[in-house]
DNA sequence: CACAGGCGTTGCAAAAAATGTCACACTCAG
DNA sequence: CTGAGTGTGACATTTTTTGCAACGCCTGTG
């Protein structure tokens, strides 16, 4: 969009903290850069930038404007969106900050799903912690977050909850895949690989088990639930994830438990998007879909996959 | 602001029917009128305009490009008003859409004990019935609105109620002046000057009347107030308004009495902005000193002034 | 049926705006 | 002090936008 090159310059140079940095991204010069801003600041009647000998910062004012700026933005493309919806053809992007635990199983099935429909709509799936997610939301970086247990800041708009119990992973010949339920003591007894403090299910875990002046002391703490799912079936450990995440492969290798209620409370994996925003039609209807999906995920039980 | 140009043009064309005419009020040639929005167009990827033989019309996509340029506008204002206000001045505008009932007294107290402490800020008042009022929140013709009785659209989010009895007004030497209450009936049996149906004090009267079955025969129906407070005084008739809008004269020649709440329920004094709109900050302070002054006027009572 | 008057649109030259080039002033690390 | 980094300003150049005039289209009217 024409009308809004400046501000994509503007952006452009506060990533770089430099207009001649940006400049040279942008391919212009360093001088009309330098003064398409001049004149953007003249026409608004302050300045965006801080001049600093050694580059640019932007200003509070500037802040403010570079948000403007993606709202407007996102809402142009929300019109975009509604305007191919209402000829019919349904076209669209739909981008979604989400937590690991949905990558392998459920969210592959989901979109795959939604674009058997409309073929015209593309994805962005970019993989974000619970705060990056809000945070997302917040820049209009993404449309939709499907987090869990998110910080829940004031912007943050639930679409929908699944509750979530804390399961046990580990090799089906592992000690405690014997009971149905495990206690948490148990676990802590138990060698344990566990996710990073970011992940809200070791948020639940610490939480618990702090309670009890218990401590967690992870063998492997790690980033990736993929790792914790596969390194247990090397070492005789236990490791945690949410049923989403969760998938018995056929060889009936590793098991899934859940951890007992009385210790660690359900968690949630919640829907949401920035509040009162309008979402491009795509985003809308997929939003809705998985809203949907996630229903019938509870109505079975809290169960086990 | 350079960059929403086009769009301004385009309001302009949509308002007039016709480029031909619109490039006149915009000093410009209709041929450049038309390029412009041709190239934004192919831009966009859809048409703004239907075109017709004689002239051009808004198309629904149009219609959402509209929107999404009011909303935009909007928001730059308020980034600008945010802007002023972090460097310590207090400068912007304020835009507020009323009934006249708050005209004749509140609004102008309430405005200048505003600008004694902010000169820099300036008001647009704009009389409008409650329809309308919300209509203006919509479309971002207005910041805020204060209207008795509004109908309540999803957009328009209630920032303040203040409880209002329908009051009869009449000249002091009116048999009903003597009694502190009034009932319908006795209304309805007098010769009464009422608001015309928009308003929310007729609305109120004729939803009562109507459960009782009576009719409401005016001798005059009136849009103006002033005329229905100045006619009673020339005829022994009464009249109808809401106590903000209410001042004995010195000289005692004109009394309210409340009528009987067994009747008539009190409706409500209405301080509104658009749902989920983030106001200029003269708005919101303006917004803020009104709610507290609506406040004020309720606790001594249902009150007549 | 022709025709005048309205409309949007388009080719082309002129005007206006944005850009690139180059130079300058400035700050800071070495 | 030097050199590499920064933002900024004057001037020629390029790109974009505009105004003008003409064209094709449709509608109402004599």
């Amino acid at each position: 969009m024409r009308h809004l090159e400046t501000f994509r310059l503007i952006e452009a140079v506060a990533r770089a903290g430099s207009m001649r940095k940006a400049s040279e991204d942008a391919n212009i010069t360093a001088s009309a850069l330098n003064r398409r801003i001049r004149r953007l600041e003249a026409e608004l009647g302050f300045d965006v930038f801080e001049r600093t000998p050694g580059g640019v910062r932007l200003n509070p004012a500037g802040e403010l404007l570079l948000h403007h700026y993606r709202a407007t933005r996102s809402d142009l493309a929300r019109v975009q969106s509604q305007v191919a919806d209402l000829s019919g053809e349904r076209r669209g992007h739909v981008s979604l900050a989400c937590s690991q635990a949905v990558l392998p199983y459920f969210l592959p099935e989901q979109i795959a799903r939604y674009r058997k429909e409309h073929g015209g709509v593309t994805f962005t799936v970019n993989v974000r912690d619970r705060a990056q997610a809000e945070q997302e939301l917040a820049n209009y970086a993404s449309d939709l977050a499907l987090v869990f247990e998110p910080i829940y800041l004031v912007d943050f708009e639930v679409l929908h909850i699944l509750p979530q119990r804390v399961h046990v992973v580990m090799a089906a010949d592992h000690p405690l895949a014997a009971k149905q339920e495990i206690r948490l003591s148990e676990c802590l007894d138990s060698k344990h690989v566990a996710p990073a403090k970011i992940y809200g299910v070791r948020y639940l875990l610490d939480f618990a088990a702090r309670r009890r002046s218990r401590d967690f002391r992870p063998v492997i703490e790690t980033e990736s639930f993929d790792l914790i799912r596969h390194y247990v079936l090397h070492e005789n450990a236990i490791g945690f994830q949410i049923p989403i995440g969760l998938k018995a492969p056929d060889d009936g290798a590793l098991v899934f438990r859940p951890v007992s209620e009385r210790d660690v409370p359900a968690g949630g994996l919640i829907l949401g998007q920035r509040r009162g925003r309008t979402l491009p039609v795509a985003s809308a209807r997929f939003a809705l879909q998985l809203a949907q999906a996630l229903e019938t995920l509870a109505s079975p039980g809290t169960g086990s996959p």
